[in-house]
DNA sequence: TTGTGTTTTATTGCCTCC
DNA sequence: GGAGGCAATAAAACACAA
């Protein structure tokens, strides 16, 4: 026995001794194998609903008073006339497994959703009631908390994968931004270059030339009326919005994480749109 | 009926707590 | 050291398809 600990029959629903044996019933019976799992108790008159005794034809009983041992079997009590040769043999069988009935699992379960541990009072209480060995009551709030810990196991994995799921997706959407996003700083960037050479070129025709402008030459203001200032089409007034818009945005800030060179440095000149491209500060501290 | 997978009851061994 | 809890496991009982 596990632990050196003693299962003891000790059950006391002592039913009239039809012979000269104070027979007391361990209050089940072994149902055969084809035999459906009919109540094997009958609520005994005054007592809770859950107090039983055995109604079927094979029970197990106790000669604990009779022998003063521990020795339990099962007894058919259609076969009591049998006498002597029965009992031993009965008592040589090893005892089988039995199920519990509906009634006993059902009364355990609601015992179970109060407490699903089990007090030594509490205990003999319930296999009172039950007519159960409180060592089965014992192991049966055992195997009960077994399987709600293994069902808490599920109920953590599935809410887990889910967790996953919903990250996993929120990753696949934050790199769709971040291919977005990188897209549209090239976009930009290209825009910048094209700017910077647009001026440049500008500056190189205005040395050749040596020509004093007939107003000055306003560099910053992207209107002026210079008659060799530079078509400004391809960066329509639409575009220029869009492009203050996507650096200045909050949204824009956060720049895709660059890897593996896969986005060349920044143009090392000064960007005129209010930071400068090169501040390696700010490109990693953006991502 | 039988083979097989699942569930339930019970045991064993180890661990912790008092 | 004993009582009780837990994990692992055995084995009976059960469900169900073929």
């Amino acid at each position: 026995m596990a632990g050196g600990r003693v299962f003891s029959c000790n059950n006391t629903n002592s039913v009239g001794g039809s012979n000269n044996l104070s027979v007391l019933l361990q209050s089940q019976r072994v149902p055969s194998s084809s035999e459906p799992m009919d109540p094997l108790f009958i609520p005994r008159p005054g007592s809770s609903p859950y107090s039983f005794f055995v109604s079927g034809t094979r029970s197990m009983v106790s000669f604990e008073d009779v022998h003063g041992g521990n020795r339990s079997f099962f007894r058919s009590f259609d076969e009591e006339e049998n006498g002597d040769e029965d009992l031993d043999e009965y008592f040589h069988q090893p005892e089988k497994k039995r199920r519990l009935t509906v009634d006993q699992v059902q009364f355990l379960e609601k015992s179970f959703e109060v407490e699903n541990k089990l007090e030594p009072e509490r205990k003999t209480q319930l296999a009172k009631e039950l007519g159960l060995q409180p060592r089965q009551v014992a192991i049966w709030f055992q195997n009960r908390r077994a399987r709600w810990k293994t069902k808490q196991l599920e109920k953590d994995y599935d809410t887990l994968q889910a967790s996953f799921n919903t990250l996993k997706d929120d990753y696949g959407n934050l790199l769709k931004e971040k291919d977005k996003l990188k897209q549209e700083v090239l976009q930009l960037t290209d825009k910048l270059v094209m700017k910077e050479k647009n001026n440049s070129e500008l500056s190189d025709v205005n040395t050749v030339c040596q020509e004093p402008p007939q107003k000055p030459v306003d560099s910053d203001s992207p209107h002026s009326s210079y008659p060799f200032e530079p078509d400004q089409s391809d960066t329509s007034q639409d575009e220029e919005d869009n492009l203050s818009k996507a650096l200045f945005q909050p949204s824009s800030y956060i720049f895709p994480k660059l890897e593996d060179n896969d986005y060349s440095d920044p143009p090392a000149s000064s960007c005129s749109y209010g930071f400068h491209v090169e501040d390696h500060a700010f490109w990693s501290s953006a991502y």
